[in-house]
DNA sequence: GAGAAAATATAGTGGTCGCTACAAAATCGC
DNA sequence: GCGATTTTGTAGCGACCACTATATTTTCTC
């Protein structure tokens, strides 16, 4: 599928998405997609730049044109993942209900989501850049857990702003847990049952005078 | 979090305590602490067999004569972490008191121990070779967190032999949570609140009926 | 001391890492 | 068409990876 021969019709695969740029020979968003799972599967450090060029179908020059280092397909990658059906916390706070309700669901799809599938298991935010020797790798995964606990606190500090922090803290603690234990081959059954005692917890917590 | 009992017996047993082993232009045990801080703080991967080598004061002939390979060390760092105070579970049985009162105290322990001191973070068992490309570190670090929740289980059990699996489990991912978190650079007051509450959602899901 | 054995240092194995210089090829505007 | 721009493939950069062949030095036994 990577005919670049001529021919001038459009059967070729061009840009997708109507982002304009400069014409490609591989599609962008199927590239980024690729490596997310690459990423996702096995960690930064594990999947090298040649590996991904074969996955993708494209030589070094062209992986550098198109995302200027390893580590700017990575954060792509990141986008995509916390942009998609991944942020859990936001599929959780859609369905609507008081701050216990959308905890509770939120563990609960995590118990869901994190394990392995296709050789994929917990999240790519907390887990994908764990021991990276690089730093600008370990920076873009870190930029989005401190976003995700202030969306966390932030959510919670509507009904308990005092212990906001710390039930936020819980959380994102709880779900470190999950995709750790989920990449060491935790099952849904397994990871329900912690979800459903994290759970209970929190809303006893965020029920009990502070 | 760390296994009471581990890793099948080595051919020599007394070798590593510079008693009965050949002369060495190095202190074993020193060497495998320091392998082992190394390890701890940056993952299995992240550290090479040079610096360690440099580290040891000790050049690679030497190095793999006296360790076989990089995976050798690391075992042996792993027996050293595990058979020392880094042995939280074990710590907090030897005080004494019922199932709650000990699960609670490990929480706490490890709320303590975790946050970062001298670039070492988290546990070595639980965070040492995520995302390593090498399988033989995995299955070093997999094989005592099995004794570590096998442990856990068989203790529990002994008041609540019913749901021991689920709440030693829940114990198991807590843990790593905690790790995960103190790798990200959680402090010892973070880390403690969660272990207080993980330790009310333990004694409350313990004393509830199964 | 002499000879044997062991631990050492020098140097280098093939391989992979992320990344890039260079020039041919495809595509653009006109 | 033509020239200019862009993207591509070929090839290779220096650095590092875990690891080892060989030779020398050290340390042992006697």
């Amino acid at each position: 599928m990577v005919a670049t021969k001529s021919l001038p019709a459009e059967s070729s695969p061009t840009e997708t998405s109507g982002v304009r740029g400069r014409r490609r020979s591989f599609d962008m968003d199927e590239a980024v997609e690729t490596a997310m799972r690459l990423f996702h599967a096995r960690g930064y450090d594990a999947v090298g730049v040649a590996e991904l060029g074969a996955e993708l179908g494209i030589k070094p020059p062209s992986f550098y044109a198109a995302f200027g280092s390893k580590a700017g397909l990575f954060e792509r990658a990141l986008r995509r993942y916390a942009g998609g059906e991944a942020n859990i916390f936001a599929r959780a706070q859609a369905d609507g209900g008081g701050v216990a309700e959308v905890i509770g669901r939120t563990l609960r799809l995590a118990a869901r989501l994190y394990p392995e599938r296709n050789g994929v298991a917990g999240c790519l935010v907390l887990d994908g850049a764990r021991n990276s020797a690089d730093p600008e790798a370990r920076a873009l995964t870190a930029a989005l857990r401190t976003a995700s606990v202030s969306a966390l606190r932030d959510f919670i500090a509507g009904e308990e702003p005092e212990r906001a922090g710390a039930l936020a803290e819980f959380v994102m603690i709880a779900m470190m847990g999950m995709s750790a234990a989920a990449r060491d081959g935790a099952d849904e059954t397994a990871l329900t049952a912690f979800a459903e005692m994290a759970g209970r917890a929190f809303r006893r917590e965020l029920a009990a005078e502070g």
